[in-house]
DNA sequence: AGGTTATTTAACTAATAGGCTAAGTACAGA
DNA sequence: TCTGTACTTAGCCTATTAGTTAAATAACCT
Protein backbone atom coordinates (compact mmCIF):
# COMPACT_ATOMS: atom_id res chain seq x y z
CA UNK A 1 0.00 0.00 0.00
CA UNK A 2 1.21 3.56 -0.79
CA UNK A 3 3.04 5.34 1.65
CA UNK A 4 2.10 9.08 1.85
CA UNK A 5 -1.13 9.91 2.46
CA UNK A 6 -1.84 11.66 -0.61
CA UNK A 7 -0.72 8.60 -2.63
CA UNK A 8 -2.95 6.86 -0.47
CA UNK A 9 -6.24 9.14 -0.94
CA UNK A 10 -5.31 8.91 -4.85
CA UNK A 11 -4.77 5.29 -5.05
CA UNK A 12 -8.44 4.95 -3.28
CA UNK A 13 -10.37 7.02 -5.95
CA UNK A 14 -8.53 5.56 -8.58
CA UNK A 15 -11.57 2.49 -8.27
CA UNK A 16 -15.14 3.03 -9.86
CA UNK A 17 -16.74 1.33 -7.15
CA UNK A 18 -15.08 2.58 -4.23
CA UNK A 19 -15.97 6.26 -6.18
CA UNK A 20 -19.79 4.79 -6.21
CA UNK A 21 -19.38 3.79 -2.97
CA UNK A 22 -18.50 7.53 -1.65
CA UNK A 23 -21.15 8.74 -3.69
CA UNK A 24 -23.40 7.08 -1.88
CA UNK A 25 -22.18 8.33 1.35
CA UNK A 26 -22.30 11.89 0.05
CA UNK A 27 -26.03 11.21 0.35
CA UNK A 28 -25.18 10.62 3.89
CA UNK A 29 -24.36 7.93 6.73
CA UNK A 30 -25.38 4.28 5.44
CA UNK A 31 -24.58 0.52 6.33
CA UNK A 32 -22.16 -1.54 4.71
CA UNK A 33 -25.05 -3.59 4.33
CA UNK A 34 -26.67 -0.85 2.59
CA UNK A 35 -23.30 0.31 0.60
CA UNK A 36 -23.09 -3.25 -0.90
CA UNK A 37 -26.42 -3.55 -2.26
CA UNK A 38 -25.72 -1.93 -5.89
CA UNK A 39 -22.53 -4.47 -6.14
CA UNK A 40 -22.55 -7.36 -7.91
CA UNK A 41 -19.36 -8.16 -5.47
CA UNK A 42 -18.97 -10.22 -2.22
CA UNK A 43 -19.89 -8.91 1.01
CA UNK A 44 -15.55 -9.00 1.91
CA UNK A 45 -14.77 -7.54 -1.13
CA UNK A 46 -16.77 -4.10 -0.54
CA UNK A 47 -15.76 -4.71 3.07
CA UNK A 48 -12.20 -4.42 2.10
CA UNK A 49 -12.89 -1.04 -0.39
CA UNK A 50 -14.05 0.22 3.24
CA UNK A 51 -10.94 -0.61 4.24
CA UNK A 52 -8.83 1.18 1.66
CA UNK A 53 -11.56 4.32 1.83
CA UNK A 54 -10.82 4.88 5.28
CA UNK A 55 -7.14 3.77 5.51
CA UNK A 56 -7.33 6.93 2.51
CA UNK A 57 -8.70 8.98 5.04
CA UNK A 58 -11.97 9.33 2.95
CA UNK A 59 -14.57 7.50 5.44
CA UNK A 60 -14.55 6.91 8.85
CA UNK A 61 -16.80 4.12 10.50
CA UNK A 62 -18.47 3.74 13.73
CA UNK A 63 -19.88 1.08 15.44
CA UNK A 64 -23.66 1.36 16.27
CA UNK A 65 -25.17 -2.07 17.37
CA UNK A 66 -24.13 -4.66 14.87
CA UNK A 67 -23.90 -2.25 12.33
CA UNK A 68 -20.60 -0.22 11.15
CA UNK A 69 -22.01 3.03 9.84
CA UNK A 70 -19.92 4.62 7.16
CA UNK A 71 -19.66 8.39 6.55
CA UNK A 72 -17.37 11.03 4.43
CA UNK A 73 -14.28 12.08 6.33
CA UNK A 74 -13.11 15.30 4.72
CA UNK A 75 -9.79 16.27 5.16
CA UNK A 76 -8.67 13.63 2.67
CA UNK A 77 -10.92 15.13 0.12
CA UNK A 78 -9.36 18.50 1.11
CA UNK A 79 -5.62 17.72 0.26
CA UNK A 80 -6.41 16.07 -2.58
CA UNK A 81 -8.43 18.96 -4.02
CA UNK A 82 -5.70 21.26 -2.44
CA UNK A 83 -3.20 19.65 -4.38
CA UNK A 84 -5.05 20.01 -7.66
CA UNK A 85 -5.50 23.27 -6.52
CA UNK A 86 -2.20 23.72 -7.46
CA UNK A 87 -2.54 22.89 -10.96
CA UNK A 88 -5.65 24.60 -11.22
CA UNK A 89 -4.25 27.30 -13.47
CA UNK A 90 -4.22 25.28 -16.35
CA UNK A 91 -8.04 24.91 -16.85
CA UNK A 92 -10.17 27.06 -14.67
CA UNK A 93 -10.93 30.51 -16.61
CA UNK A 94 -12.05 32.12 -13.34
CA UNK A 95 -8.99 31.72 -11.93
CA UNK A 96 -6.79 33.09 -15.13
CA UNK A 97 -9.05 35.74 -15.33
CA UNK A 98 -8.50 36.52 -11.46
CA UNK A 99 -5.05 35.32 -11.76
CA UNK A 100 -4.39 37.94 -14.40
CA UNK A 101 -6.45 40.76 -12.09
CA UNK A 102 -4.12 40.47 -9.29
CA UNK A 103 -0.72 40.63 -11.79
CA UNK A 104 -2.33 43.87 -12.33
CA UNK A 105 -2.72 44.82 -8.86
CA UNK A 106 0.81 43.70 -7.87
CA UNK A 107 1.81 45.80 -11.27
CA UNK A 108 0.26 48.62 -10.11
CA UNK A 109 1.40 48.26 -6.59
CA UNK A 110 5.02 47.74 -8.11
CA UNK A 111 4.84 50.97 -10.03
CA UNK A 112 4.75 53.15 -7.10
CA UNK A 113 7.19 50.65 -5.72
CA UNK A 114 11.51 50.32 -6.81
CA UNK A 115 11.44 47.74 -9.59
CA UNK A 116 12.13 44.50 -8.55
CA UNK A 117 15.38 42.43 -9.90
CA UNK A 118 15.32 40.18 -12.58
CA UNK A 119 16.76 36.47 -11.88
CA UNK A 120 17.45 34.42 -14.42
CA UNK A 121 15.48 32.39 -16.86
CA UNK A 122 16.68 28.75 -16.15
CA UNK A 123 16.59 28.47 -12.54
CA UNK A 124 13.38 30.54 -12.14
CA UNK A 125 10.60 28.71 -10.02
CA UNK A 126 7.34 31.25 -10.26
CA UNK A 127 5.15 30.19 -7.07
CA UNK A 128 1.63 30.18 -8.45
CA UNK A 129 0.48 28.00 -6.14
CA UNK A 130 -2.23 28.45 -3.25
CA UNK A 131 -5.45 29.04 -3.86
CA UNK A 132 -6.94 32.71 -4.53
CA UNK A 133 -11.18 32.13 -4.19
CA UNK A 134 -13.18 30.72 -1.62
CA UNK B 1 -4.28 -0.68 -16.49
CA UNK B 2 -7.59 0.86 -15.10
CA UNK B 3 -10.56 1.09 -17.65
CA UNK B 4 -12.45 4.97 -17.03
CA UNK B 5 -10.64 7.61 -17.24
CA UNK B 6 -11.24 8.57 -14.16
CA UNK B 7 -9.55 5.78 -12.91
CA UNK B 8 -6.74 6.17 -15.15
CA UNK B 9 -6.00 9.35 -13.97
CA UNK B 10 -6.58 9.03 -9.91
CA UNK B 11 -4.07 5.89 -10.55
CA UNK B 12 -1.96 8.15 -12.19
CA UNK B 13 -1.80 10.95 -9.61
CA UNK B 14 -1.11 8.17 -6.71
CA UNK B 15 2.47 7.94 -6.96
CA UNK B 16 4.66 10.76 -5.71
CA UNK B 17 7.19 10.57 -8.55
CA UNK B 18 4.62 11.14 -11.29
CA UNK B 19 3.14 13.71 -8.86
CA UNK B 20 6.80 15.33 -8.63
CA UNK B 21 6.89 15.17 -12.44
CA UNK B 22 3.45 17.06 -12.59
CA UNK B 23 4.54 19.84 -10.02
CA UNK B 24 8.11 20.10 -11.96
CA UNK B 25 6.00 20.54 -15.21
CA UNK B 26 3.62 23.19 -13.73
CA UNK B 27 6.59 25.21 -13.89
CA UNK B 28 6.89 24.63 -18.28
CA UNK B 29 7.38 22.27 -20.64
CA UNK B 30 10.97 20.39 -20.50
CA UNK B 31 12.46 17.24 -21.74
CA UNK B 32 12.46 13.48 -20.18
CA UNK B 33 16.20 14.26 -19.47
CA UNK B 34 15.39 17.56 -17.12
CA UNK B 35 12.59 15.49 -15.37
CA UNK B 36 14.41 12.30 -14.54
CA UNK B 37 17.40 14.49 -13.29
CA UNK B 38 16.09 15.04 -9.70
CA UNK B 39 15.05 10.75 -9.04
CA UNK B 40 17.95 8.44 -7.63
CA UNK B 41 15.15 6.15 -10.64
CA UNK B 42 16.28 4.65 -14.01
CA UNK B 43 15.69 6.98 -17.06
CA UNK B 44 13.23 3.64 -18.22
CA UNK B 45 11.86 3.92 -15.15
CA UNK B 46 10.48 7.59 -15.60
CA UNK B 47 9.91 7.07 -19.43
CA UNK B 48 7.06 4.93 -18.13
CA UNK B 49 5.73 6.87 -15.48
CA UNK B 50 5.55 9.41 -18.73
CA UNK B 51 3.90 6.93 -20.47
CA UNK B 52 1.51 6.51 -16.97
CA UNK B 53 0.99 10.45 -17.14
CA UNK B 54 0.30 10.39 -20.89
CA UNK B 55 -2.21 7.66 -20.95
CA UNK B 56 -3.89 9.22 -18.10
CA UNK B 57 -4.54 12.25 -19.96
CA UNK B 58 -2.48 14.36 -17.31
CA UNK B 59 0.35 15.61 -19.66
CA UNK B 60 1.00 15.83 -23.66
CA UNK B 61 4.32 15.04 -25.80
CA UNK B 62 5.39 16.01 -28.64
CA UNK B 63 8.83 16.19 -31.01
CA UNK B 64 11.69 18.12 -30.95
CA UNK B 65 14.86 16.84 -32.61
CA UNK B 66 15.70 14.32 -30.55
CA UNK B 67 13.71 15.35 -27.36
CA UNK B 68 10.29 14.50 -26.41
CA UNK B 69 9.01 17.87 -24.64
CA UNK B 70 5.70 17.24 -21.88
CA UNK B 71 3.67 19.79 -20.79
CA UNK B 72 0.16 19.51 -18.65
CA UNK B 73 -2.53 18.68 -20.21
CA UNK B 74 -5.41 20.74 -18.65
CA UNK B 75 -8.70 17.89 -19.18
CA UNK B 76 -7.54 15.35 -16.91
CA UNK B 77 -7.32 17.88 -14.46
CA UNK B 78 -10.57 18.89 -14.69
CA UNK B 79 -12.32 16.11 -14.25
CA UNK B 80 -10.67 14.96 -11.41
CA UNK B 81 -11.23 18.32 -9.63
CA UNK B 82 -15.03 18.07 -11.01
CA UNK B 83 -15.37 14.43 -9.35
CA UNK B 84 -13.67 15.92 -6.55
CA UNK B 85 -16.10 19.14 -6.17
CA UNK B 86 -19.29 16.90 -5.72
CA UNK B 87 -17.77 16.66 -2.36
CA UNK B 88 -17.01 20.43 -1.74
CA UNK B 89 -19.99 20.37 0.62
CA UNK B 90 -17.79 18.64 3.03
CA UNK B 91 -15.13 20.98 3.57
CA UNK B 92 -15.35 23.96 2.21
CA UNK B 93 -16.11 26.50 4.55
CA UNK B 94 -17.11 29.41 1.75
CA UNK B 95 -18.91 26.71 0.10
CA UNK B 96 -20.65 26.04 3.57
CA UNK B 97 -21.57 29.22 4.22
CA UNK B 98 -22.56 30.10 0.76
CA UNK B 99 -24.80 26.74 0.97
CA UNK B 100 -26.40 27.90 4.02
CA UNK B 101 -27.01 31.39 1.76
CA UNK B 102 -28.92 29.59 -0.74
CA UNK B 103 -30.71 28.07 2.04
CA UNK B 104 -31.85 30.78 3.73
CA UNK B 105 -33.15 32.20 0.27
CA UNK B 106 -35.12 29.15 -0.05
CA UNK B 107 -36.45 29.23 3.26
CA UNK B 108 -37.56 32.98 2.70
CA UNK B 109 -39.01 32.23 -0.77
CA UNK B 110 -41.02 28.74 1.18
CA UNK B 111 -42.19 31.29 3.57
CA UNK B 112 -44.51 33.06 1.06
CA UNK B 113 -45.61 29.26 -0.03
CA UNK B 114 -47.30 26.33 1.53
CA UNK B 115 -45.23 24.27 3.87
CA UNK B 116 -43.53 21.50 2.87
CA UNK B 117 -44.33 18.04 3.78
CA UNK B 118 -42.20 16.12 6.34
CA UNK B 119 -40.86 12.56 5.58
CA UNK B 120 -39.90 9.81 7.79
CA UNK B 121 -36.76 9.84 9.54
CA UNK B 122 -35.09 6.10 8.27
CA UNK B 123 -35.34 6.25 4.55
CA UNK B 124 -34.82 10.32 3.88
CA UNK B 125 -31.68 10.85 1.30
CA UNK B 126 -31.24 14.85 1.67
CA UNK B 127 -30.26 15.44 -1.01
CA UNK B 128 -27.33 18.54 -0.68
CA UNK B 129 -24.75 17.48 -4.05
CA UNK B 130 -24.36 20.15 -6.84
CA UNK B 131 -22.31 22.38 -7.39
CA UNK B 132 -23.19 25.90 -6.47
CA UNK B 133 -20.40 27.89 -7.90
CA UNK B 134 -17.89 27.38 -10.62
C1' DA C 1 28.84 6.34 -42.72
C1' DG C 2 29.69 6.40 -37.81
C1' DG C 3 29.37 8.34 -33.27
C1' DT C 4 26.82 10.76 -29.63
C1' DT C 5 22.63 12.05 -27.30
C1' DA C 6 17.77 11.33 -26.13
C1' DT C 7 14.36 8.26 -25.36
C1' DT C 8 11.64 3.84 -25.84
C1' DT C 9 11.00 -1.22 -25.91
C1' DA C 10 11.84 -5.91 -24.23
C1' DA C 11 12.41 -9.27 -20.81
C1' DC C 12 12.57 -10.24 -16.17
C1' DT C 13 11.41 -9.89 -11.03
C1' DA C 14 9.13 -8.72 -6.64
C1' DA C 15 5.34 -6.59 -4.50
C1' DT C 16 0.55 -5.24 -4.41
C1' DA C 17 -4.40 -5.10 -5.59
C1' DG C 18 -8.70 -7.00 -5.96
C1' DG C 19 -11.58 -10.76 -6.45
C1' DC C 20 -13.36 -15.36 -4.35
C1' DT C 21 -14.98 -18.86 -0.52
C1' DA C 22 -14.92 -20.38 4.09
C1' DA C 23 -14.49 -19.40 8.70
C1' DG C 24 -14.45 -16.16 12.64
C1' DT C 25 -16.31 -12.29 15.64
C1' DA C 26 -19.74 -8.97 17.66
C1' DC C 27 -24.07 -7.79 18.98
C1' DA C 28 -29.48 -8.31 19.50
C1' DG C 29 -33.30 -10.76 20.78
C1' DA C 30 -36.00 -14.95 22.05
C1' DT D 1 -27.74 -19.96 25.71
C1' DC D 2 -28.84 -20.46 21.11
C1' DT D 3 -29.93 -18.28 16.58
C1' DG D 4 -29.82 -14.72 13.20
C1' DT D 5 -27.76 -10.57 11.35
C1' DA D 6 -23.86 -7.76 10.18
C1' DC D 7 -19.79 -7.63 9.37
C1' DT D 8 -14.29 -8.88 9.24
C1' DT D 9 -10.31 -11.96 8.71
C1' DA D 10 -7.71 -15.68 6.53
C1' DG D 11 -6.02 -18.10 2.72
C1' DC D 12 -5.80 -18.53 -2.05
C1' DC D 13 -5.45 -17.04 -7.01
C1' DT D 14 -4.54 -13.95 -10.91
C1' DA D 15 -3.48 -9.57 -13.03
C1' DT D 16 -1.10 -5.35 -12.71
C1' DT D 17 2.58 -2.21 -11.16
C1' DA D 18 7.04 -0.42 -10.59
C1' DG D 19 11.53 -1.15 -10.75
C1' DT D 20 15.87 -3.31 -13.04
C1' DT D 21 19.41 -4.00 -17.17
C1' DA D 22 20.27 -4.63 -22.01
C1' DA D 23 19.12 -3.62 -26.54
C1' DA D 24 16.65 -0.90 -30.07
C1' DT D 25 15.22 3.40 -32.33
C1' DA D 26 15.50 8.31 -33.67
C1' DA D 27 17.70 12.44 -34.80
C1' DC D 28 21.65 15.41 -34.74
C1' DC D 29 26.81 16.18 -35.81
C1' DT D 30 31.19 15.40 -38.23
Amino acid sequence: MALDPLSSTFAALADPTRRAILARLALGETSVMELAEPFDMSLPAISRHLKVLEHAGLISRSREAQWRPCRIAPVAFKQADGWLGNFRQFWDESFNRLDGLLEEMKAEEAAKAPPRTKRKVKATREKKSGRTRG
